[in-house]
DNA sequence: CCAACACCCTGGAGCAGCTACAGGGTCAAG
DNA sequence: CTTGACCCTGTAGCTGCTCCAGGGTGTTGG
């Protein structure tokens, strides 16, 4: 199959593919005489894996160790656990961080809630009293 | 002041700076005859407000707004009201796609709770499943 | 007065994970 | 035989820095 197919099949972009490739994370498919790539069906099983493991937001180095593991099934697992578990916290962190970002952007857009000057505008005014070093309601203690 | 002692008050690395200054966001400075940089106390409230932009994760393009903003104080400021209500909305989906990925992180963590040989790991399993177009755990209607 | 060391300069490369060209070649349908 | 869809390589761009290499400057101590 040329790599068009290849990538609509994994919902995919034909550059990505290509970047996968040069990567090393896709193994080098054949080559017509014209050049084109032909893939035979493990690629693209190789490739669902990849984007599915990118849809849970894992690195590429780190699906790059989950490939090793499909390819040497008889290893011990446990790091397969241990790569999902700092992927777990990695999210956990982040969504932690989005909240405390979230209320400090809910307390700075009440500071203005009427159409004025910039001179006016209580937002404005908090980003530089923030810039003095001055208290902030986004960024209180 | 030089860039040195400015990094430090605000708390960034003196190559952020020089990148702020090549992307006109900082104004540029005086230059002594040695070619050392010289900052004047405006220099570090504008470094401040950037920087406690960032640290509400703006992109700089809208930091580039806010400091026109804050340059032109008669601008009606509902331009500042929509960037923020912009930078929330983005804060909030970011939230959402992060707590489904935790979920389905933890249903594919569910899947392997013993140590054992990579064949026999649940989540390995999973992750082929998924690649071949199977349900998975994380991945289910 | 000189050495040592901290600081500063420029220009360029590197990170992650793609995406988007430019400038060509190939192939199938009508 | 032409049109249009596809494919190729190589390179550059995105974001927001960070980190060199290979130099110059400024200050402090002996």
């Amino acid at each position: 199959m040329r790599i068009g197919i290849l990538a609509k099949l994994a919902a995919c972009d034909v550059e990505t593919v290509r970047y996968y490739e040069r990567e090393g994370l896709l193994e080098k498919p054949e080559r017509a005489a014209s050049g084109y790539r032909h893939y035979a069906p493990r690629h693209l099983e190789a490739l669902q894996f990849i984007r599915h493991c990118r849809s849970l937001d894992m690195k590429l180095a780190e699906i790059r160790q989950l490939l090793d593991f499909r390819r040497l099934p008889e290893r011990d697992c446990s790091g397969i656990n241990a790569l999902l578990d700092a992927q777990i916290a990695r999210v956990l962190q982040q969504i932690q961080m989005l909240e405390s970002l979230k209320e400090q952007l809910y307390l700075l857009r009440a500071e203005c809630e009427q159409r004025q000057s910039a001179q006016g505008c209580g937002i404005l005014r908090s980003l530089n009293d923030a810039a003095m070093g001055r208290p902030c309601p986004c960024h209180e203690p």
